[in-house]
DNA sequence: GTCTATAAAAAGATAGAC
DNA sequence: GTCTATCTTTTTATAGAC
C-alpha cells in the first residue's frame, strides 16, 4: 500500500473519531484541522467537497468495516451464540468498550441528518440482516429472527447512549456479554 | 396561570422539539427565531444566556415531566408489568410513537456535550432508579432490578435510534409493547 | 501536497427605538 | 416585550505562492 493511501486512512480514522464524538455540526473545520494536523486548504485539497465529502469517506470506511465483520461472523465455526460472541468482540473494539459513541447515531442529529439518512439506514439494515441470518441459519423462525436482529442493533445503540450518558462503560460491557444468549433465547 | 407563563411554556416546548431533532449545534438562532416566531433580540430578552439558557429551560421542563411520570408509575394500582405499561404509554406519547428523538441522546453529541453532561446523567439515573424501584417493590433482587433499570432505558434509547435511522416507528412500538414483561422476567 | 492570506457567509450577541 | 439595525466572532471556502 502506498504512503499516501495509509496517511489518507489515518486521516479518515481521525475524521471518524471527530464526527462520532461531535456530530456533523460540532466537528468544525478548525477542530478537524487541529486534529489532523492539516491546514484548511490542505483539507479541501483532499476533500474538495468539504465536510460532506469527509463524512462520505468515513461512511465508506464504515461500510467496508461492517461488511468485513458481518462476513466474518457468518464464517465462524460454531453455533449461533459463538458467532454472535465474535460479533460482540469485534464491536467492543470498534466502540472502545463503550467509551466511544456510534457514528450512525451521531449523524441522526444535526443539520446533516437528511444528507446521510439513506447511508445510515442501509448500514443499520446490514447489521439487522446479518444477525437475523445467523439466527435463521441456526433454525430460528424468520419473523422472530428479524425482530432479534432489530433487538441486537437496538441493544448496542442503547447501551452506547447509556455508557456516554452515565459516563460509565460498565453497562455497555454487561450488555455486550449478554447479547449472544439473549438474542438466541427461543421464545421472547 | 398567567398568559406570559403559558406562552413561555409554548416556547420551551418549541425549543425542546428543535434541540431534540437538531442537537445543540444544529439548532441555530436563525432556526429558533423562525420556529418560535420571535426575533433574535426577543429571544435574548427571554433567555439572556443565549442557547445555553434555552437548553437549561428545556432540561428543567424535562426534569419536571420525568418526575411526574415516574411518580405516577409508582402510584399506579396493579403489579409491576401494569406499572411499567403505564410508563411505556406515557413515554410513547413523549416520543410521538417513535417519531421524535430523545433530547438526552441529542445532547450527548456536539460541542455542548460537556456543559449538560451532569444534567443528562442525573435524568438517566432517575429513570433507571424508578424502574428498579418498581421491580424491587415487586420482590425482585436489588442487583437484578438495577440491571433491568439500565436495560429499560437502554431499550428505549436504542429503539428511538432505530426508529430514526430506519425511518420507521414500528420497531419502537414493538419494543415498547414488550418492555413491561421483558423487564419483569425472573431469570435473565 | 501544504501553506498564508483572504474572502464570503453564517451564527451569536447587543444597542437602542418603539 | 418586540423590533430593526448593527456588530463580533466563527465557520466555510478559495486564491495563489512555494
Amino acid at each position: 500500500m502506498s504512503k499516501q493511501a495509509t496517511s489518507k486512512q489515518t486521516h479518515v480514522s481521525e475524521l471518524l473519531d471527530l464526527f462520532r464524538r461531535l456530530g456533523y455540526d460540532g466537528a468544525t473545520l478548525a477542530k478537524i484541522s487541529q486534529t489532523t494536523g492539516l491546514g484548511k486548504a490542505s483539507l479541501y485539497h483532499h476533500f474538495p467537497g468539504g465536510k460532506d465529502e469527509m463524512v462520505e469517506a468515513v461512511l465508506v470506511a464504515l461500510e467496508h468495516g461492517s461488511e468485513q465483520i458481518t462476513a466474518e461472523m457468518l464464517q465462524v465455526q460454531g453455533d449461533a451464540p459463538a458467532r454472535l460472541r465474535k460479533m460482540c468482540d469485534r464491536l467492543s473494539k470498534v466502540y472502545d468498550n463503550g467509551q466511544k459513541p456510534c457514528l450512525l447515531a451521531a449523524l441522526l442529529s444535526g443539520s446533516a441528518k437528511d444528507a446521510f439518512r439513506d447511508r445510515v439506514e442501509k448500514l443499520l439494515q446490514l447489521w439487522i440482516r446479518a444477525i437475523a441470518t445467523v439466527l435463521t441459519t441456526a433454525g430460528m423462525d424468520e419473523t422472530l429472527a428479524c425482530q432479534r436482529g432489530e433487538d441486537g442493533v437496538m441493544m448496542i445503540q442503547g447501551a452506547l447512549i447509556l455508557a456516554q450518558g452515565l459516563q460509565d462503560p460498565a453497562p455497555f460491557q454487561r450488555v455486550m456479554q449478554q447479547i449472544p444468549e439473549t438474542l438466541c433465547r427461543p421464545l421472547q
